[in-house]
DNA sequence: AGTTATTACGTAATTAGTTACATATTAACC
DNA sequence: GGTTAATATGTAACTAATTACGTAATAACT
């Protein structure tokens, strides 16, 4: 009976709020309680980094989806963490590429376990919930790119 | 190629959080294009105050699922506006009830064909995914109620 | 009725991002 | 080669939320 529950396509907004601050809190918590010291924000500059090697903050900012700010404030703590290391590119002195320290690699090690653990739990979490929800997200944001929602929002309230 | 969409389950947290902030950012230029004077993170309050009628912080803040202060800096943004009014609960002191203004009902109004037009939209951009989206992110709502991450990861990372 | 616990609200400090703007370097073009 | 445009980074101010904490009012319990 909830109203907030009946908004229809009205809730998509909100549902996909929650949730993802919802499983952004699960993984503070989890690193918390493992007494690791990593922040749940960094995984995806550090995942990153870890695959593709040492890259610059625009490209990281556009690989991930975040501002270049973001990607400067989140580099500043995984420095200060001995997680990152910077450097000035040599042919492009504009260019500060970002790259894991030693540290930072053995880190990895020490989170791929845990990385596997939370990988499993949220396949399971997709199962029970329809597991085509990835794809279903994907095509979403597909959708969003072949036609953007304000051009769609256009076509609808223009006098036909 | 991209590293980032291919993180599979581990993706889900990062294509929440895009979705959703995309979606806030097509409201704002909805009512920016309308030259609506509205805010689009106002919604939620208003949509159930007006459903709902004169509603306490609390209630509202539990409703919408966001803390109470988030309530009251919104609702204090909305008195600014003229579209809320408070008062208190005569038979509990403490309860501070907010109800729409008559100005903030005739705002409910004006903004009920743009309401529509978004809810159409996003019924497009549903069809087009997979019209399932919906019930299946309300399902893993329900999954993460029924057993919460944080239960499930111990379950797969303690040893057997 | 008096003590204790709970609820409701308000404020302050913090967090995690954003946009807007400034500067240095490089690329493009004539 | 000099001027103009574009790119990369950095900083500042702002935004929208949170958590933590404090106080007033009410409820529960004896």
């Amino acid at each position: 009976m909830d109203i907030m529950e009946n908004l229809g396509p009205l809730a998509l907004g909100s549902s996909l709020k929650r949730l993802s601050d919802q499983l952004m809190q699960d993984g503070i918590r989890v690193y918390r309680e493992l007494g690791i010291d990593f922040e749940a924000k960094w995984f995806p500059v550090f995942y990153y980094l870890r695959n593709e090697g040492p890259t610059t903050v625009t490209e990281l900012s556009r690989a991930i989806g975040v501002s270049h700010p973001a990607i400067i404030q989140i580099a500043r703590e995984m420095i200060s963490a001995n997680l990152l290391a910077v450097y000035r590119d040599v042919s492009d002195k504009r260019k500060r590429v970002l790259a894991l320290t030693s540290y930072g690699k053995s880190k990895a090690q020490e989170l791929e376990p845990v990385w596997q653990a939370i990988r499993i739990v949220l396949q399971e979490l997709l199962n029970e919930a329809g597991s085509e929800i990835l794809n279903e997200l994907s095509g979403l944001e597909k959708a969003l790119q072949k036609r953007g929602f304000h051009q769609r929002f256009l076509d609808h309230s223009g006098k036909s």
